[in-house]
DNA sequence: GCCTTTTTGTGAGCACGCTCATTTTTCGGC
DNA sequence: GCCGAAAAATGAGCGTGCTCACAAAAAGGC
């Protein structure tokens, strides 16, 4: 069974190094999956017993890429919510920019708010880790009450809008989708403050 | 040249019609291009010399939709922005509103705020026109020179992502998607408000 | 009314993602 | 080592959306 199950986490491996290949030189879209299995050295229906669907690659793909230890700056103190949420994001830019040419398929999928969660569906805790942090960075300063499912609700809609717009940024380094984080986090932000002092 | 045009024209609308019906009863996912085809009395490649593709066909639809003549409440004065961006943002939604269950593939194409504009593309038309009565109503208020390229992108995708939410709504009457928007809308207005002060 | 050109209709066929009956490999028990 | 069972691999094949070489029809000129 020892054997069994080294071979299958290596076939794993070999097809995702392939997908990724792939991916990133000829995009999501143009690979097929017979591309794949062939890279991998696999049949077509082989490639199937592993993932259930070719985006579940692509997923699987840009998960992993979180599941490193993300060593995080252990409590390092911001001097506003606005900046710690703005570190934060950038942070999942950055462990996403591998991915940011073919994120389409994930953003429409496992990224999705409204997508349903199901048993392992690995997708979601991307979301519900990324949102986790962001509860947690605001209780830091305070504003736990504000963190409604609605406020978490718009916080994901834009941060979507954000990642959706990174994907086709064309400016030189991206740096127009960091302005727009930048404004889309100080308008999410003023409005939590003036949710709080409203019902205070 | 006349009889072909109107013979042209009708067989459009009798794929429309077969289309809408279908995509009404059966859903947009399980209703085929053959299906259309052979319920509008065509072949699967007349379709496509009507429509380049399957998403084309439910864009059209969408953005027919919206070109009956929207009787514009003329000039009427609203209390707030607030109001007037949720009157015409819930406008919106009432035209949308027979196209709901099967909204999304067009949010990802033709409504999707990062497709460049094509000559001839119906979907652009679309978000076009629905920012261009928001930029209209915040100047009613004073309030143009906040409503920047980065504001209207923020915009957008507050609205697309409420009308996501909606095409999954479960409660009765969609009730929350009018409390995400109320919401959404409630934070966009402030922090155009307080850009426009500081900027003053 | 015929002839040429242009427009419109057609359905066999392609490539795709994915399935599934079958074959091949691996396993633990003896 | 051998055997029956369980797990894994296989590739022909299905149903898609869509294409394209060709056929039919209509338009325009004379």
């Amino acid at each position: 069974m020892r054997v069994t199950a080294e071979a299958k986490e290596s076939t794993r491996r070999k097809i995702l190094d392939a997908a990724q290949g792939l991916f990133q030189t000829t995009g999501f879209e143009a690979t097929t999956t017979r591309d794949i299995a062939k890279a991998a050295g696999i049949a077509t229906g082989t490639l199937f017993n592993y993932f259930p669907t070719k985006e579940a690659i692509v997923t699987t793909l840009v998960v992993d890429s979180h599941a490193r230890p993300t060593r995080r700056l252990a409590n390092e103190q911001h001097e506003s919510l606005e900046e710690a949420l703005f570190a934060h994001a950038a942070a999942g830019l950055r462990l996403l920019k591998p991915y940011r040419k073919y994120l389409t398929p994930v953003l429409d999928t496992a990224m999705s708010p409204m997508v349903e969660a199901q048993r392992d569906d690995v997708g979601q805790s991307l979301r519900t880790d990324h949102l986790e942090r962001v509860v947690e960075l605001a209780r830091q300063q305070g504003l736990d009450a504000a963190l409604t499912p609605v406020a978490l609700q718009m916080y994901w809609t834009l941060y979507l809008g954000v990642l959706s717009f990174w994907t086709n940024d064309k400016s030189p380094k991206q740096e127009d989708t960091l302005a727009l984080l930048d404004q889309s986090l100080a308008m999410f932000v003023s409005w939590l403050r003036g949710g709080e002092e409203k019902s205070n």
